[in-house]
RNA sequence: GUGGGCGUAGCUCAGCUGGUGGUAGCUCCGGAUUGUGGCUCCGGUGGUCGUGGGUUCAAGUCCCAUCGCUCACCCCA
């Protein structure tokens, strides 16, 4: 039995990665117009980076983790997000005294040890976007804007469902009412009773219709809100309105992380199975202080890469490999030789140029020619050789014309290209 | 971690109440066309029926186990 890759560890292979490499170039074109920077930071961390900042009672931080002890004793973790490494190499490398305003991305492979189903594997690629040093709540209606753009240039469609999730100071309050209401209301499923001891919050994302019903009456977050949160939520509002971003407020949506603080949203489709969320994100204002660094607020989203990908294909949006320029179709070991050289030559003005080194017959590398969906083909052939000349057709049209081979190689790749271009 | 579905050629799949693995489609290679791709026609390569046990005269088919894939629960991008 071959060696396969682990389970929920999965090639992306010609024929798809066009469609990764169109996902993510469309996104740092928009990222670049937001002007965001790149950074890259590693994908393997100290444990404790993550059980510090996403939560010790998460699921993530309790079950999913990538965690191994390292040859000298330390706990390592392969990154489940991006956020908390980003926000290490920021208070790291002193980022705030470079900007008072960063904004970040960065795009990337994930792990978490989860079962895997469509739409989610072990290992997954997110593109993720921080925005660290500013509060306001245009800055969240940015992010969500963004976010939209990129769904648009990707031709997808999505519903942003937004809420805000309060503040150390109003969400305890909110909590407790909460807890009240949760250990009054009768007949709630087993899975809404077990987490209403381990995360109330949770309870309200229940997908019983039975929970549901009750959780109508249920208090809501955003009766709950202080002032201070309640205008900055009202402010998010009015940005997405400014800039004609349609949403949704959903009061029961809640984040899977401990970090988050007021604006919390997700892009929701209903074209992926279980799966409803391509992309979420939220407000983490305490977060770099608990990792150590300066009191600085922070937002910041992701968006899935094999939800996109998956979309795309779903849609007929998937996108194909492109053509070359010019395949080389050479018959015999003379032609065989100068096509060698031509190919090299030609490949120097940046075209796109291949050949058959098998000798095969003219039909089989014009078969090859075709497939390669080449626009060109130059024959070389022991016949034209002799005459100094070469066969150029132009694979489309089926047009084909005699070609004079220039005594000197870069004369004539220079002449081929120009036809190329 | 829990449950459902599925493992037959490189890919997509037929294969009935057990009775010799399919002239199956696509791909690939060759030919029709002695030097011209796509369309058509013809031929060819290609299989430990996931693996290991069991039942049987006989198992791709039935039973058990195991591995893998997949969908869903939980949770999440």
């Amino acid at each position: 039995m071959s060696i396969k890759a682990l389970k929920g560890f999965k090639d992306i292979v010609p024929g798809e990665v066009e469609t990764w490499q169109f996902i993510e170039k469309t996104a740092r074109d928009i990222f670049h117009c937001f002007d965001l920077a790149e950074i890259k930071v590693p994908i393997l961390e100290k444990t404790e980076l993550f059980t510090r900042s996403i939560g010790e009672t998460t699921d993530i931080v309790e079950k999913e983790m990538y965690t191994f002890i390292d040859r000298n004793g330390s706990s390592l973790t392969m990154r489940p997000e991006g956020t908390a490494s980003v926000l290490r190499a920021y208070i790291e490398n002193g980022l705030l005294a470079k900007k008072t305003v960063q904004k970040l991305y960065t795009i990337g492979p994930m792990f978490r040890h989860e079962r895997p189903q469509k739409g989610r594997l072990r290992q997954f690629h997110q593109m993720s976007v921080e925005v660290l040093g500013s509060d306001h709540p245009r800055v969240d209606a940015e992010l969500m804007a963004m976010a939209w753009l990129i769904l648009k240039a990707l031709g997808l469609s999505a519903s942003l469902e937004i809420n805000s999730l309060g503040c150390p100071q109003c969400r305890p309050a909110f909590n407790a009412a909460l807890l009240d209401f949760l250990h009054k209301a009768e007949n709630l499923c087993d899975d809404c009773r077990r987490r209403r001891e381990t995360n109330p919050l949770r309870v309200l994302d229940c997908k019983s219709s039975h929970c549901q019903e009750q959780y109508q009456h249920a208090p809501s977050i955003l009766d709950f809100l202080c002032p201070g949160c309640t205008s900055h939520f009202s402010e998010v509002k009015e940005g997405l309105d400014l800039l004609a971003i349609p949403y949704r407020v959903n009061s029961f949506m809640v984040r899977g992380l401990d970090y988050y603080t007021r604006t919390t949203f997700e892009l929701v489709t209903n074209d992926l199975g279980a799966q409803s969320a391509i992309g979420a994100g939220g407000r983490y204002d305490g977060l770099v202080k608990q990792l150590g660094g300066a009191d600085v607020p922070g937002i910041g989203f992701a968006m899935g890469m094999e939800r996109l990908a998956l979309l795309l294909e779903q849609q007929g949006k998937g996108v194909a490999a492109t053509g070359m320029d010019l395949f080389v179709v050479a018959l015999g070991a003379a032609a065989q030789k100068k096509g060698f050289a031509l190919t090299h030559a030609l490949r120097q003005t940046g075209h796109t140029v291949s050949m058959d080194y098998q000798d095969r017959s003219l039909k089989n590398q014009m078969k090859q020619a075709g497939k390669a969906a080449a626009r060109f083909a130059v024959i070389l052939g022991d016949d034209e050789l002799s005459r100094g000349e070469a066969v150029l057709r132009n694979m489309e049209s089926s047009e084909q014309s005699p070609l004079a081979i220039a005594a000197d190689m870069d004369t004539w790749a220079g002449e081929l290209a120009a036809i190329l271009s």
